[in-house]
RNA sequence: GGCCCCAUAGUCUAGAGGCCUAGGACGCCGGACCCUCAUUCCGGAAACAGCGGUUCGAAUCCGCUUGGGGCUACCA
């Protein structure tokens, strides 16, 4: 673990580039690369730099999976860091939330706030004295600047520019400021630091997955770098951060593009060498505007709630915007982290497809060992008021209802009838199957055939029913989806013998003949739609 | 408005000048199997946004148009 402040003479460690803070040369940020690895080549470092102002989004999900495996596949380091510069902004709890998002999904950083690091603190807000240096360094090479406008002013400007037909541009008026004066001013009135942009040329953002973008400097206002109370903001804070933390690519979102240049320009202030740069489509929801709440579920939380497998939507995620050299689209991280390629990134913007994440959970639901499906669907059993001892073991009631369940919560609600007899039945079931005068009768014969099953099996019940059918004249069919319904209280299922195997003889056939005798009786069974 | 990015079926994508009468996956439709549903297996409909170039030849290169998205905050 890094101390708070290892600038004091060599900040580096053994993975190589750092940046270095020398007191002597009046605390001036230089770049190092004092070391590679072995072969003399420099490591790769990438991080997942999230605001703390909510959970772990899907976007920020995808982001954070390609930067995994980017640093997989080049054996590099994967880097946490916390944006929480705008305390306005916070929101309690959110970084937990952050970290165990990141997490279930298999994406392990090797530095971080609970981590540490030698890079640290991995936290913008423990990070001050870098920020206050670097603006320090600007401002006295004159490559930043006091503003001391105010808010109100700021608006009339950009509303007078607006009406005129301009871009929403800062004037740069306080550029023009005698440094004496606005040293004098900075005594007694609040300002904000703005970086003195170059007029004229252009900046060129080389991005891996896009190629060169060009932007004109002109088109650039003189942004902000800190805020009156000397936080830094956004685009200030990264570049201190990337170049200390020693990032050598800065794989983030589309929305990012536009702040390169931006980026750019500060690094070139500070003199620090800018890092590789690789821009990731957006994902958007079907109406091709950005994710929000309206859309459903957004966040990797609500996804675990609705019984999506980790294991799942990282798989899904890592279908939207990249695909494999061979093709495959099943892969678990490891398998993807061997392949993973920044050519491989597609550039367009991808539509997120719930239809697509489920159906691929149900794979997983399928193709995954029994036991590991009970143990991921254990917190849905425990919601749904069942109680397992009532019934077979949860692995075995997997294996029966696995094939046709697309959700943990489908799984669970799909095995219900083994631990808790049904409460309602499907109403069309019920005209259907049991409408019949003879239909309590029927079940009744049924109940007594079973009684002299042994063993209790598939094949042995087929057989009962068989006889039953028999002797009662009628096709199989006929007594098996009553049965069902009786059973279940619905028409859709497992193969009935299987069902009837894992329930066990006295549930089945002690439904049989409550199910039978109210029928009988005219008593009538309780009726609900909600049991589908 | 200005600047920037993007453009293969409803969706995710393959495709890096001739291998493309454009391949795969989800979804959709039809069929087979079955005690229902689901699985599985067959089969089907469905795309290179438009227009101009370049070239013997363009989904692939260039330009324009159109459409979508992003940035333009003392948010990140």
């Amino acid at each position: 673990m890094a101390s708070f402040w290892p600038f004091a003479g060599l900040a580096c460690n053994r993975d190589g580039a750092a940046i270095r803070l020398d007191p002597a040369e009046g605390g001036r940020l230089h770049w190092k690369n004092l070391m590679g690895d072995r072969r003399g080549r420099q490591v790769v470092r990438v991080r997942y730099a999230p605001s703390p102002t909510g959970t772990l989004h899907i976007g920020g999900a995808r982001t954070a999976l390609f930067n995994y495996l980017f640093a997989l596949h080049q054996g590099g380091r994967f880097v946490l860091r916390l944006e929480d510069t705008d305390r306005a902004r916070q929101v309690e709890g959110s970084e937990a939330a952050m970290m165990r998002g990141l997490a279930s999904l298999g994406l392990i950083w090797d530095e971080g706030p609970d981590v540490g690091g030698a890079y640290g603190p991995y936290r913008q807000s423990e990070r001050g004295e870098y920020y206050r240096r670097a603006a320090n360094q600007l401002l006295e090479q004159g490559r930043a600047y006091r503003c001391f406008c105010t808010a109100q002013e700021l608006a009339d400007e950009r509303e007078r520019r607006r009406r005129q037909g301009l871009p929403p541009r800062y004037s740069g008026r306080c550029r023009a400021l005698l440094p004496e004066v606005a040293a004098g001013r900075a005594a007694d009135q609040p300002y904000v630091l703005r970086l003195a942009v170059p007029p004229s040329g252009s900046t060129v953002v080389d991005d891996l997955i896009r190629g060169k973008v060009e932007f004109e400097n002109a088109q650039i206002d003189d942004f902000v770098l800190t805020k009156p109370d000397g936080t830094p903001v956004y685009n200030f804070a990264v570049v201190v951060d990337d170049a200390q933390m020693a990032i050598t690519h800065v794989i983030r979102g589309e929305e990012h593009l536009s702040n390169t240049p931006k980026q750019m320009l500060v690094a070139e202030a500070l003199g620090l060498k800018v890092p590789e740069f690789a821009h990731l489509p957006m994902i958007l929801a079907p109406d091709r505007s950005k994710m929000s709440k309206r859309h459903g579920a957004t966040s990797v939380d609500e996804y675990r709630e609705q019984g999506i497998l980790a294991q799942a939507l990282a798989n899904y995620l890592l279908l939207l915007g990249w695909s494999s050299p061979e093709g495959r689209e099943f892969m678990s991280i490891a398998e993807a982290g061997q392949r993973f390629d920044l050519d491989r990134v597609q550039r367009t913007a991808a539509i997120y497809d719930q239809k697509k994440l489920e159906w691929m959970n149900g794979q997983y639901l399928r193709m995954l060992p029994a036991a590991k499906v009970a143990q991921a669907a254990l917190p849905f059993v425990r919601g749904s008021g069942m109680d397992l001892a009532q019934g077979p073991a949860l692995t075995c009631a997997v294996e029966l209802v696995r094939e046709r369940s697309r959700t943990l919560r489908e799984l669970v609600d799909n095995m219900r009838f083994l631990y808790q007899a049904p409460a309602a039945f499907d109403p069309k079931g019920v005209q259907k199957y049991l409408s019949e005068p003879e239909a309590g009768a029927r079940l009744g014969v049924v109940a007594r055939a079973l009684k002299s099953v042994a063993p209790w099996d598939h094949d042995h019940l087929s057989l009962a029913f068989d006889k039953v059918a028999a002797e009662l004249g009628v096709k199989r069919a006929l007594i098996i989806h009553p049965v069902r319904m009786a059973v279940t209280g619905k028409t859709v299922g497992p193969g009935l013998f299987e069902m009837l195997a894992a329930l066990g003889p006295e549930k089945t056939i002690r439904q049989l003949e409550r199910v039978a005798r109210l029928l009988e009786s005219g008593e009538g069974i309780s009726v609900s739609a909600a049991a589908d």
